[in-house]
DNA sequence: CAAATAGTTTAGCCTTGGCTAACAATGATA
DNA sequence: TATCATTGTTAGCCAAGGCTAAACTATTTG
């Protein structure tokens, strides 16, 4: 277990039991689930859109071998990935050859980038260190609406002005 | 879209550009894909044992039809999931009964009801409103580490007590 | 410029988590 | 008690996202 696993106190911390709430009421407590079973849909696109526009910014190009070893996959995998980002218009790519973005590419790629850097950067000012808060934001990012990212977008700001 | 989406400022909030940070090292990049990959393979899991624990305890009983609709998702998709659970030793289960937790399944139900709740409450806390803190809760409660959890608790309690 | 190395793609396999349709059991009610 | 509505199960389909092994292309180097 790494540091990011130590372990709090997570039974019966009494000011917070919500056994004596009731049920959600079924249709929106049906609706959460199928919010998070939509993000779960497109996170992995946005994760490989935000790399490669992150490889192209930093590296100036986006190789699928970098792609492999950064998201920590075989570059079968890779590979298959790039041809749906492909069928999706999101990505142009000649055989054996770097990627590009298209302008939805792009698009995506900035607004997931910005999304990241709200939740990575409230972690932070929370008080989470940094590992910690990389870890959690790169998961977190994708279920947070845009409702919370404003009030994160407040939060990181007055805590920056002091 | 529901308020759920409203849009803020996505697009160059200049006061967190992290375009200027540089890609975390390799390794340390691949394992915060890799936390979250782990990640997904649990929740669904998870979100199971959790909602056949509060059905429990605040309808007496955990019945196949009542998951399926609290979790918006077929019948039969739930009866395999089930199989599921009571091979890893989570429930147990006769054909066309209702459903019990084993004793390890009640503690993972514990845990993860817990850790909701936390997240829950934090969301509520920081000034979220109720139905979006609920749908945002139900995704980032998998990928919030303990020592988010901590401070989220910390943070719940601070504003509490006030 | 030929060979070796590095990078990319393809084929084929697996698991998970959805679905629909058909069938089977249970339990309520006529 | 026989019938019917509700509930649960099974079979078979599909897409996504992993993998390994093998084939192919590009680039570097002797
Ligand atoms: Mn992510
Ligand atoms: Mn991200
Ligand atoms: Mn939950
Ligand atoms: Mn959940």
């Amino acid at each position: 277990m790494s540091d990011h696993d130590q372990s709090p106190h997570l039974t019966a911390s009494s000011s917070n039991s919500n056994s004596g709430d009731a049920l959600p009421p079924v249709g929106e407590h049906a609706r959460q689930y199928e919010t998070v079973r939509n993000a779960h849909e497109t996170e992995l696109i946005e994760d490989y859109v935000e790399l490669i526009g992150d490889l192209i910014q930093h590296r100036g190009e986006a190789r699928a071998a970098d792609i492999a070893t950064r998201m920590g996959v075989s570059q079968a995998t890779v590979s298959k990935m790039i041809r749906r980002l492909n069928e999706l218009g999101l990505v142009t790519s000649k055989p054996y050859r770097s990627l590009f973005l298209t302008e939805e590419g792009q698009k995506m790629a900035e607004t997931s980038r910005a999304r990241h850097d709200i939740v990575l950067h409230f972690l932070r000012a929370l008080g989470v260190n940094d590992h910690t808060a990389r870890i959690d934001a790169e998961g977190m990012e994708h279920h947070v609406s845009n409702e919370t990212l404003s009030i994160m977008q407040r939060f990181i700001d007055e805590q920056t002005r002091r």
